[in-house]
DNA sequence: GCTTGTTCTGAAAGCGGTTACAAGAGGAGG
DNA sequence: CCTCCTCTTGTAACCGCTTTCAGAACAAGC
């Protein structure tokens, strides 16, 4: 693999000016420029990228933790900012698996260790007060799926609590008065947003809350589906359902199917986030869209402006869901 | 950032003395070992990995490309590969969004250029002679998804061709003669392996086979509902289909319902890859499975193998396809 | 006690770039 | 024609680590 001094040869100048050149903020004279241009070409010579991030302290790579790579929002996620990193020249650097608080921060060590220029996380298990702290330690840090005042101007997140004031709200429109919910944990902000939303939603339209008719689920088919069942058995006479996302509306579709009900003649269900899946389900379901290629664009978007001291103020921070609607809820008939 | 020459100081031992007991391969005194590892803890030093590249020439970096990130097939591969690649210490980098012959060499040019130690690509467009050529270029390449036989020994791919005989084959168990199938693209080795497997066991079972059947889809939900609606229009008689991938399955399914039809009590059908919404859809689609996570580990362990000199042998790489039967297969009355 | 052999250790030479600094070239102004 | 500037260029000092090489230290053998 040919080096800068080979190129400075061949083209008969110093190594500092095939760099100058190859760099370009330097003006360099049109004849040398084309005879060092000449011999890069002909030695199909390419920087030596240790070489100059050693020299430079930046590596031209941006870290990435997300809990998994395989989950159909992370991978929209990371698609959106890989698209606008690797539009940049700089590189993907990623590192997933990784639940719970202890293993959360390994990863964050881990991929420090590879000096990246900046690092865009999406967190569930650490504390604001780590992220936090973190991020004030030298490398620029975008959070993804979080708001943190004291980080306000390095947070994408979308509004969950108008997510789930959305979709209650569709139900109320379409006639439902009595409305179960499937909760995901309440460790998770996400989690209790739209919960949140659910209650305001309720609140508006004057229908007082019922505790009974919400039970906790973890985000997850087998949490959904068990939670059905237990609302199912609980026999309050609920015309539809919220789940707090698409797996667990799945989940909950398998339940009341299995109770010999229908979805949406018997219940009407709505789920949340716009997997590829909730088109897919039968009826398809209604839901609420996160955009997830966006906000990942968004991301990587504002992790870049922190290197090139540019323009932060024009990436969006806050994403807005919309509801979809697809087959799973029917208006009531009164 | 603390640097080696500050705790060789603070250890009152050379550089070298650092670097030894850092990597452990030359042995050190106990007493300056103590030394030293006190002086990296108090000072929480991590060493420079550009400058530790720069001087070993290896990066610690496995290099991924892959068609599209967050598709189901490809993320399961990646959070394979990425599981093994990281406990051994490594860092994934990552490519993808590159359709067409163009774009995949552009992306592997552009991670050739991060100087990763290993290569594992799965490409759709490149040539056999090109991905020949590339490996042989210095850096050792895993080829997923393809046999090559130049390559016998760096791919890792899945026997498609009993893949698709799996699924006609368990058509015709169920007492179906008339099979539709409703391809991928001819360009697709994959596709054209399936399509193959379909014909071969037709074949065995004395069924001929009849080129009206046979619809060219895309792998995607919109060519799979475009050929289902062609092969109903024909009007062949057919009970059964076998889609070449789930997605298409999906699309297939949409069209039959269209039509009228019910899967599968009119149709039976039968998709291929098993990513997650086979197990949603309605009725919940019998597919062949492709091992995607542990595919993407093999060939993790396989490109980490041809670094370590090691014991490469004991990697799998070749994975069979199985059968996973929910309820979108009826037995046929006979 | 001296030689020989075996470990350990430190000095210093890379690895391949970037960039501060100084110097040369050329043009403008007096 | 000389001086002063400006614009390019080359030299060389770094960036922080690994590793060769040679010397130091120590144990063993005679």
């Amino acid at each position: 693999m040919a080096t800068i001094k080979e190129v400075s040869q061949l083209a008969k100048v110093s190594v500092a000016t095939v760099s100058r050149v190859l760099n370009g903020r330097v003006p360099v004279t049109e004849a040398k420029r084309e005879s060092v241009l000449a011999a890069v070409a002909q030695l199909g010579y390419q920087p030596n990228v240790f070489a100059r991030s050693l020299a430079t302290n930046r590596s031209g790579g941006i870290g990435v933790i997300v809990n998994e790579l395989s989950s159909p929002y992370y991978s929209g996620v990371i698609q959106g900012i890989e698209s606008v990193v690797e539009a940049q020249g700089m590189h993907l650097l990623v590192s997933s698996g990784h639940a719970g608080r202890h293993l959360e921060a390994q990863a964050v060590e881990f991929l420090r260790q590879r000096r990246p220029d900046a690092l865009i996380v999406q967190l569930e298990a650490t504390s604001d007060a780590d992220l936090i702290a973190w991020s004030g330690h030298g490398l620029p840090t975008v959070v993804l799926g979080r708001y943190i005042d004291a980080l306000a101007d390095r947070c994408i997140h979308l509004d969950n609590l108008k997510g789930g004031y959305l979709a209650t709200r569709h139900l109320i429109d379409r006639g439902h008065r009595c409305i179960a919910h499937i909760a995901g944990k309440p460790a998770l902000k996400d989690a209790r947003d739209r919960l949140a939303g659910y209650r305001r939603a309720l609140h508006d339209a004057g229908i007082s809350y019922d505790e009974a008719l919400v039970v906790e689920g973890d985000f997850m088919e087998e949490g959904g589906q068990a939670g059905m069942q237990r609302l199912l058995a609980r026999d309050l006479g609920f015309t539809s359902v919220f789940a707090a996302n698409d797996q667990s509306a799945a989940g909950a579709l398998l339940a009341i199917r299995a109770h010999g009900l229908r979805v949406p003649d018997d219940i009407s269900l709505i789920g949340y986030d716009d997997v590829l899946l909730a088109r897919y389900l039968f009826p398809a379901l209604t839901t609420v869209r996160q955009p997830f290629v966006e906000m990942g664009q968004a991301a990587a978007m504002l992790a870049l402006s922190a290197l090139s001291a540019g323009d932060s103020k024009e990436v969006r921070r806050q994403f807005d869901p919309v509801l979809i609607e697809r087959t799973s809820v029917a208006a009531l008939q009164s």
